[in-house]
DNA sequence: GACAATTATATCATACATGATATATTCACA
DNA sequence: TGTGAATATATCATGTATGATATAATTGTC
């Protein structure tokens, strides 16, 4: 039975659920795209590491996603490493229809 | 007269003002997209600041791309305020030739 | 020019990402 | 299953971005 307390609970659940699994998602990718980039590159942790000049532990951290920030100058100096540029485009956020 | 040194020294020279002055491209860059919206907006850096939940020295510091440095948490959070998303896309780096 | 609003700059404390190192865990392969 | 390579995790020190506050500089309006 749908009580109107669960109604809002679910909503508020939802849209809140959503913020956080965005943000979360968002560190995934760009952990993804950076393990995928140094698959292709055929280098382990350890050699990124190095060309990166920054250590195997700290290339793990960031490939993990467990870590829900970064700083913009460790992205590029990984992505140099590798040859990519990270670029930042801003659009407009979705107004996602009250459900 | 053209040295060997000279040369390579100019060369390096060129390469490595390039990088740098890319990456300070790019913070400017995202000064300007965020200085942009906020106007777009119609939004003081005060109001931006109370809506992110941060003071109106931060913005001012993250619109005057001084920094060579920002976390991926702070651009976040002042692009919430302004329901627009930085979304980051990795490209390959144009192998320049060699000149 | 005076005044208010806005933005830039300075300073300091604090939180937190990163560097460094060590070690645990996982993985691949013999 | 044993062994080495690769990756993940833990811990701690340190550097640095951010928060907070104050104040200077700028801008627009009268």
């Amino acid at each position: 039975m749908k009580t109107l307390k669960s109604i809002i609970d679910k909503k508020i659940e939802n849209v809140e659920f959503r913020e956080a699994f965005n943000e979360y998602e968002k560190e995934f990718q760009i952990a993804r795209q950076i393990i995928k980039y140094r698959k292709k590159m055929g280098m382990t942790q350890t050699e990124l590491a190095k060309k990166a000049n920054t250590s195997q532990s700290a290339i793990a951290r960031l490939e993990s996603g467990v870590h829900q920030n970064i700083t913009l100058s460790f992205l590029n100096k990984v992505c140099n490493a590798m040859n990519i540029i990270p670029e930042i485009k801003f659009k407009k956020k979705q107004r996602r229809a009250v459900q």
